[in-house]
DNA sequence: TTTTTTTACGCAATCGATGCCGACAACGAT
DNA sequence: ATCGTTGTCGGCATCGATTGCGTAAAAAAA
């Protein structure tokens, strides 16, 4: 008896090869390999009905020079083997990858994922699909990100910069070698290009005016890493209601924290200065989403009672604000619209022939929702 | 004079073409274009060092055959100009995407969020990219997804089913295309594949049994639609705490939310419906986690105070519920853990030579965390 | 010196889709 | 009857990387 052994490897030590043949197509049925034969390409098509590859290619584009015959067969054959092309291949023809790349800082905070949502929902109408990468508020980790999207050729890139980024070297570059980059929420002046925010300046100017409303005057104040846009425009909000009431500013009542967040040591520490201030304040505004959970714990952690002792009014995207204890005053940025529009900018400039000059600053408004937290004692029930 | 035009676009109608010539390479100067020249290819290093393609590829992988002088000159030649092999071309040839598609209910949940971080932490090392799709609870939507990640032709997928995935043909056929499924959180045993999963059962075990010994003996449950895994298991760990305590279990007891939490009516329904009953329950468990929220939010409304009107427990990832009003005893799940095993059993499965006949069921341990919302009122201060 | 082996590298095909040319037939126009 | 048109379609190169096969030259063995 002889028997013939098809290698899927090469032949086995001690083995000696003694007959060979190729054949032109091998069917297994092997239960384990009924499988990846799914795939059907346009050759199939073409070998199928006996014409040219870009006969199939043609007719499946709705090309006119195609007679109306040929291409009905050839479409029907496609649908009814299910055919689909290969978006490897045209990416390696057309050189595009229809995808975009998207860098925040984490995927677990309601307001970038809430934003991811609206990214996804206009990439996938477009066809492109979005490839996230998360910088965890790191430098390091962001040009690591960016690095490895551009190796895999995304089309173009939306980021929101780590809380430590006070470069944009790397960005510079992207945009330069032809990738274009569109800004959502953290922004930079370093970069022309187009840039999606909320309307931070107005949203830190609408809870510093209503805690300096509510009575309170003396207003501290928690923020990420200073050089991040989003912290001077709130900032500047925050500084524009103290003025509008004449109410002194003071610098000892800004805390930074550099890791925006992340560390809840560093916002307790933060908490800690400003409340062991000889005029301790008697309201935090919180400036980013992040910090906000973070400083109602460590206020509470440190003893104080909100809103008898101190008040809290935050930036946050997290829903349940108003089930908290207490519930909490909080600014909501518009997550979703944020990043549909950086979506739809960003593919613009993918799609543009000509080279884009003109940059488009969109300014979405944020809303405020007041609740018991930042609501004075005497005044409550 | 005569101009020289270099037509970027279709001849425009009414001009005619007299003249037209070829050049191997044309150097534009316009600042507007001095980009998209940072992709150098193999060919490139082969060209301006005199060698063949084959030479450059098999050095750049190191291969022996290659002499050692010609592979260092190569090798630096290519770190130098920066060289990174195109990943679509490798996919082509390959026949492989380098990419796992992830299909989610939602990401604006924490526990997926996490587990997304888990699942991305492993397949970024591995060298794989994450494409992440969203179900909504929608079984049309997660069909839809699928088809278009297998058009992407992502090499393996990992599914938390929709809440109104009953039917399991889409993976079934999914499978048998070759593409590996792993499943994780929500699972079928229509599939034979992979499953990783939090110990759904003894999570909903020992949160009703913290319910029973507290001394909460008419104990309601709400859920996600019957047929998810989830659903099952955390419904079995509540009987079987109920049985263990001679508590009497009774059918209407139970609601069963379709849109498991998406809907906040269908909740706040449900809990009327139970809040109505003649014995009311004096304490709900919320059998998943985006139910948990809606469910404490719905109580709250209707008026009921917690835990001293009903006690409310249930399965939350949120890091908030320490700060929520009450402070909400819940069942954390290790999502990050379930991604990264998730995404580990993908992989080899994706990278096995050989079919893969033996699956894993893995279960990790959830947490239990005792907190204010489910202490009777007499124990409180 | 001749033959065999080894070293080092090039050629060409391949992955799937696309698009520029050019071929060829049928047709009407001159 | 010859020529230009139009309609259809195939050949072939291309995108970038990989790889089996072949081979010239150098080295080793005879």
């Amino acid at each position: 008896m002889t028997l013939f052994y098809i290698l899927l490897e090469p032949i086995p030590a001690g083995w000696t090869l003694i007959f060979e043949e190729k054949v032109e197509q091998l069917i297994i049925s092997n239960p384990f390999t009924q499988m990846k034969f799914g795939a059907i390409t346009i050759k199939d098509i073409a070998k199928a009905l006996g014409v040219s590859t870009s006969t199939v290619s043609r007719a499946l584009r709705g090309s006119h020079e195609i007679n109306p015959e040929t291409k009905r067969e050839i479409l029907e054959y496609a649908e009814r083997y299910n055919y689909r092309p290969n978006p490897i291949a045209q990416s390696l023809k057309a050189s595009k990858s229809m995808a975009i790349g998207v860098i925040v800082p984490e995927i677990a905070n309601h307001f970038f994922s809430q934003a991811i949502n609206g990214i996804e929902a206009i990439a996938y109408n477009l066809g492109y699909h979005v490839i996230i990468a998360q910088s965890h508020e790191s430098y390091e980790r962001e040009v690591i990100n960016i690095d490895h999207l551009v190796s895999r050729r995304v089309d173009g890139l939306l980021i929101s910069m780590s809380a430590q980024t006070e470069n944009m070297k790397h960005l510079v570059a992207l945009q330069e070698s032809g990738i274009p980059v569109v800004f959502f929420d953290r922004t930079s002046e370093e970069l022309e290009t187009h840039k999606v925010t909320a309307n931070n300046y107005n949203g830190a100017y609408q809870m510093t005016k209503h805690l300096i409303e509510s009575g309170f005057r003396r207003i501290g104040l928690i923020a990420s890493a200073n050089f991040l846009s989003i912290t001077k425009e709130r900032q500047d909000g925050y500084k524009k209601a103290l003025a509008e009431y004449n109410v002194p500013f003071d610098e000892d009542y800004i805390k930074y924290c550099e890791w925006g967040g992340m560390v809840q040591a560093e916002t307790e520490q933060a908490i800690s200065e400003l409340m062991n201030l000889p005029e301790k304040p008697r309201a935090i505004v919180s400036a980013s989403d992040r910090l906000t959970m973070g400083t109602l714990a460590a206020v509470l952690k440190q003893g104080f009672k909100v809103p008898e002792d101190v008040a809290v009014a935050g930036f946050t995207n997290l829903k349940v604000a108003d089930l908290l204890n207490p519930s909490l005053t909080s600014v909501v940025q518009p997550a979703f619209e944020m990043g549909q529009v950086a979506t739809e900018l960003l593919i613009q400039l993918i799609e543009s022939k000509r080279p884009v000059t003109q940059f488009e600053r969109r300014i979405l408004e944020t809303k405020l929702y007041v609740r018991d937290s930042s609501v004075p004692q005497k005044h409550k029930e």
